[in-house]
DNA sequence: GCCATCGTAGGACAGCTGTCCTACAGTGTC
DNA sequence: GACACTGTAGGACAGCTGTCCTACGATGGC
């Protein structure tokens, strides 16, 4: 039996992750080359090689982000038996990630809210990600046999997350977002009893 | 008839009035002392007689929603007859003001995300405002005799227009608006008719 | 007329920002 | 040994940030 031998991070990828984190804790502005490059312990100048511009490291942030959502729902995908199983583990997303979202919110929110305020272009690939939820979603509500709403509905559980995430935040209320989901879920029950 | 002479605005008062705006529209932190200043037209440098600092114009800000969020709320409790007419007022607000919201997400929302991010002390400050409407929707569901569950009632409304006000906000969707409102007065609607 | 107060203008200040340049260590190729 | 290439370090650069200081005009009281 071999061991998987986990391959050395290339700077490049150090970059990315250090970044995608911090955006995320601090916000994309309040961000500096130099937080990141502490955080990946390269001299600052060095950037310089590997991004050209701060949008370039966002844009970069953004596609390891997508990455990251595609392979997840692919998991879930296999995970869940039935549509609904799976939609119950997008949802329980709120409570997997529950501390770092009572302390941040949402990444995926947050960050799309900050780049609109600040006109950036690169608001329409951020909110890319919201976009793979959506169609997957969509996809779960018509395996369910719902033709014609499917897209409502994979929008209103999107917002629902949404909401959840931005006032648990806001109130650093945990078990707002417990009983929060456990309505979602039973909401989502009425679609898959017939 | 007497008519009502409008008191010329303090430099004081114009500071926050264009602050209030522009944290809203750009964020606060990206908000710079010069956009405000060029927004008042008034030299920077003056900034210092009436705001020590920053985080005091922030301070003065969030006041300022606060009395505005209050006298909002004041109207609506004499604009309804009944509860469900003033939560429906609360509901519309996501339609009245649609055209910011599209552009900016809901003021509070995004305030709060993002000095959650800064870990800025007055986040507990800014989201007073969401206690003011917590408190106020919670109010009007005890009235229409939810008495256990008046504040979960309260915080569900907040939460569902939030996420709506970000998804909307992100995907530039005005139909998406108008439908979640819809479906959010149904939702209510099922508390009222007994 | 003198004085104190209020509000304003202009600019100084240190520190940080994103961007960019140059120099150099390490590696592999011919 | 000469060379090219990759990746890194360090620092220069102009511009902006929040903060703070000083000087001055306007106003009103005595």
């Amino acid at each position: 039996m071999q061991t998987d031998v986990i391959p050395p991070k290339s700077t490049r990828q150090q970059i990315v992750a250090a970044a995608d984190q911090l955006f995320y804790e601090q916000g994309f502005e309040n961000t500096s080359f130099a937080d990141i490059a502490a955080a990946v312990n390269i001299s600052r100048g060095n950037f310089y090689y590997h991004f050209k511009t701060k949008d370039d490291i966002l844009d970069a942030v953004i596609e390891l982000r997508l990455a990251n959502t595609q392979a997840m729902l692919e998991q879930w995908e296999q995970q869940g038996a039935k549509p609904q199983d799976r939609i119950r583990c997008f949802i329980h997303i709120l409570i997997t990630n529950q501390a770092k979202i009572l302390l941040y919110g949402c990444p995926v929110g947050t960050l799309t809210s900050e780049l609109a305020k600040l006109n950036h272009q690169a608001l329409e690939h951020a909110s890319e990600v919201f976009t793979l939820f959506r169609v997957w979603l969509r996809n779960q509500f018509q395996a369910m046999g719902r033709k014609k709403d499917a897209d409502d509905l994979a929008m209103h559980v999107l917002a629902r997350s949404q909401g959840v995430a931005t006032l648990a935040s806001a109130f650093h209320d945990e078990k707002f977002i417990r009983q929060e989901v456990k309505q979602l879920c039973q909401w989502l029950q009425q679609y898959t009893d017939r």
